[in-house]
DNA sequence: CTTACATATGAATATTTAATCATATGATAA
DNA sequence: TTATCATATGATTAAATATTCATATGTAAG
């Protein structure tokens, strides 16, 4: 027991929720990483592009105003990720969203910019 | 237009879209510092952590296994990207996770976890 | 008011990573 | 099958960042 803390009885017990309830190192990893993908603001914006419907790589630089170059190693950290996913079309490849969860996590963020906090 | 494209009209029309959703620049950047922020496994943990509870720095250092000086730099990051907050209670700090939107985001995440791509 | 304790901060280094350029791949059409 | 187009990839360089160590701050107790 940690005795520094002036309430170690209630904090012992959080303790052990966290632990018990804590994911496995590598999952830890997986979510970081997927974090990590998208933590690039002209990633967030390929993101926050593609959640308005699927578009090919060219449309993709319009939309945020990139090169091609950079675009296509954005798209593929996001892929590697499965922040989004892509199909081919002729000569295209069509990138668009992974699943509703990536959503989910783009409104909460949005949501949480207007959050005004306590403390 | 951009003709490299074989299905333009339709992207034309969802490039539009995502400019007039697009966030203003400075949220972009906010948004993709606070991924950014639990983008580190290290960090990531921490907020897992404080999902289960309000803890004291010496708890958090416990419940992911980190030293004093590491944990508080990272606290530093959560908190000044509103990922999370503290209160004194006497000699300690106790840090929480700042809101529901970011607890919406850890679940989003875990959940993604368990999902089988398409592509 | 001085000591001890909980936590924060600054500087230094070592690692990670984004952008660019040049080139490669893979699909289609001539 | 060759030329062209859409996209991907590899190498390089420059910038960002996590960790550690040492020290500072602020709170409470004696």
């Amino acid at each position: 027991m940690i005795n520094r803390c002036q309430t170690p009885k209630e904090h012992e017990y959080v303790v052990k929720e966290a632990l018990s309830a804590m994911p496995a190192e590598e999952d830890i990893s997986v979510m970081a990483a997927r974090f990590k993908a998208i933590s690039e603001p002209s990633r967030l914006k390929i993101l926050l592009a593609l959640s308005a419907g699927e578009l090919c790589v060219e449309h993709i630089c319009a939309a945020v105003g990139a090169g091609q170059s950079a675009v296509s190693h954005q798209l593929k950290t996001l892929k590697d990720n499965r922040i989004i996913k892509s199909r081919r079309s002729g000569k295209n490849l069509l990138y668009s969203v992974d699943d509703e969860h990536i959503m989910a996590m783009i409104e909460a963020a949005k949501e949480h910019l207007h959050h005004e906090q306590d403390t």
